[in-house]
DNA sequence: TTAAAACTGTACCTGAGGTACAGTAGAACA
DNA sequence: TGTTCTACTGTACCTCAGGTACAGTTTTAA
């Protein structure tokens, strides 16, 4: 193992470990010392990795946000494979999207940045505009190819390709929370679905 | 100005200074301090009227869904008297809903259940349950009408009317976090004005 | 074998959350 | 008018979390 590996597999194990009790916990109401007992790593071991709590709420959202695109881009990757169609592109996405929540073996973990939404005065100017660049990168995604699809469909609503794009994330985010609540990924499954035939009935050939 | 009036203004003053502190940063993120110095109290003060913080919790979760089904009872007694529609009725609802939305000076506060949701670990069973029966009743608004109204109109998805009933707090929750995060309420009406679009779509006469 | 990286261990400071309780201002009531 | 209770204020104190600092130890690459 290189010096690297080694530093990388602390590092993330303090990162994946802080995820996971934040986003039941909060970010404030995680303490370093929650983390580093279930890191398996000293207090002089937490600081060697991250200047402080602010430095790790970075690296939090970051990773975050990278995790997530990359699983994004390879479920758009295969549904582009399936076909031309803009419109059934995004809903083999939500498909895929969905049968990938069901067979999580536990309730949805939730998403860091609809958490850090509601503790958003504890961060930097900095953490706030890395979300707000987040959540564009998910609307582009689904922009782009509704654009697209408004040509070679009739769109039945006035309101715009944007709103259309972010309520991706809306239904999502409004899943995660109805799933935490019920206790059941039932939830964000159906909303999802819901997503979708929101988008076969608005769309119509 | 009677006892009880004194007494219940200073409570009042309490809860909805904390409440306005907590959406911002978080439950944990909000010290006792904090709530004192802006509700011009002192610590002595705070603990006479509540026992410490998990007891300022739960009274906040019971003033938050007060207060919340008071307004949605009063948008739908209002659009009770419009029609007799059950449709009509929910669609009324939204867009009085929406308008209310678009009038705030500021911001969407933000929903008190979504917060403690992404702190659920930090709050005891009795506040969990008291968010998870406040959910049941906004699910149970919509459903009653969704219900008759699958009765006059022909329904075009699969898809329970539960989870439609559900889609309501999704999309409101989802798209307070978007108004949130892009600092405009202009998300919150867009993603209400889509469920109204969706439901305009999904029952066809 | 050496030097740097990746830690451990300890000690210490500040401030938040919370407890306890004695004292006091003001309304209500006799 | 005085009494009494509610609704506080003020003070003092305890514990623990967040964070700092840094010296010492192990691990790894060259």
């Amino acid at each position: 193992m290189s010096v690297t590996a080694r530093t990388e597999s602390t590092r993330e194990r303090i990162l994946s470990v802080a995820e996971s009790i934040i986003l039941n916990n909060g970010f404030s109401g995680t303490s370093i010392d929650d983390i580093i007992k279930n890191a398996a790593i000293t207090k002089g071991g937490f600081f060697y990795h991250f200047n402080g709590k602010k430095e790790l709420a970075k690296a939090l959202v970051e990773r975050y946000l990278e995790q997530d695109n990359r699983i994004f881009e390879e479920l758009f990757f295969a549904s582009d494979q399936d076909s031309d169609d803009p419109l059934k592109q995004i809903i083999g996405f939500l498909d895929r999207f969905a049968t990938m929540v069901e067979n999580l073996d536990e309730t949805h973990p939730g998403c860091l940045v609809a958490g850090f939404t509601y503790e958003s005065q504890q961060f930097d100017e900095e953490v706030q505009d890395l979300i707000k660049q987040g959540v564009l990168v998910w609307r582009k995604l689904f922009q782009l190819r509704l654009e697209r699809a408004s040509e070679q469909y009739s769109l039945q609503t006035d309101i715009s390709i944007t709103a259309i794009a972010d309520m991706f994330t809306s239904c999502v985010e409004g899943g995660i929370i109805l799933s935490r609540i019920f206790k059941s990924n039932d939830a964000l499954v159906q909303q999802v679905q819901l997503y979708r035939e929101f988008l076969r009935l608005a769309f119509v050939a």
